[in-house]
DNA sequence: CTCCGTGCAAATACTTTGCAAAGCG
DNA sequence: CGCTTTGCAAAGTATTTGCACGGAG
């Protein structure tokens, strides 16, 4: 059985995970806390994520441009990733996943279901016009 | 403008990725030839893969387990990847593309869209059963 | 002969881990 | 007090890069 301790770090990893709309790196994350948390450790916040995701806590968007992307919002929903910058956003209202709920798969049992776009976001579009 | 020489190499490669299902690594492409080429070079299959990819003439799967998986089949198809084994194989035949071809998202604009199914196969369910 | 392609080894970049000290209950 | 959590530094892993040499055109 897990037995767990409360932990103030670890409170405040996840507060910054939830107040947040970025899905950011774990680097991210602890450049946040270090100012309150001087003595903050980046291997506390990669402890501290993965074991999120082990709970059900948060999730993984998955991995852009080599560095794991988080992300609190557990619920199924889909993403939009810029292929440039990296910049990842919510696409809450865009899909509906009723659409995927009847797939059969006869080769294992299907537990999720991720959906990412690809493309150009705004801010890199217009960077290309200038 | 990009001038591309033949290479042997090169073309074992693609060859190999072109001849499996599995969604290989790096390192299975490089284990995959090693034999027939001895002085094949691991970063060589990196450098060539890479290059597949933004030719356009491979694409990637995604980061399973901290290793990239590659993908001779550029058409759009969803794949499931087991999250006990990592085992990455293809569902061409369970997804219809139409479902998400009327998506509208104003922050961006979409070039695709990769669906991926994540579950147990029926190696991994067995192997909890026994 | 001129560049491109490659091997090799070193460099990178992210993440994980071992261990002793600090903290929760 | 016993067991969890953490900081720190070191280790680990996957991938990229610099450079000199071999190969294609």
């Amino acid at each position: 059985m897990e037995t767990r301790k409360f932990s103030r770090k670890r409170e405040a990893i996840l507060d910054v995970l939830r107040s947040t709309k970025t899905h950011p790196t774990a680097e991210w994350v602890y450049s946040r806390l270090k100012p309150a948390y001087p003595d903050l450790s980046l291997a506390t916040v990669y402890r501290n994520l993965s074991l999120f995701l082990s709970e059900g806590r948060a999730i993984s968007v998955g991995n852009v441009n080599g560095q794991e992307r988080y992300d609190a919002n557990v619920a199924p929903h889909p993403h939009f990733i810029c292929d440039i910058c990296g910049e990842v956003m919510d696409m809450d209202e865009s899909f509906d996943y009723d659409l995927i709920r009847n797939i059969r798969f006869p080769e294992g049992s299907i537990e999720y279901c991720e959906v990412v776009f690809h493309g150009k976001c705004l801010n890199c579009l217009n960077k290309r016009n200038a």
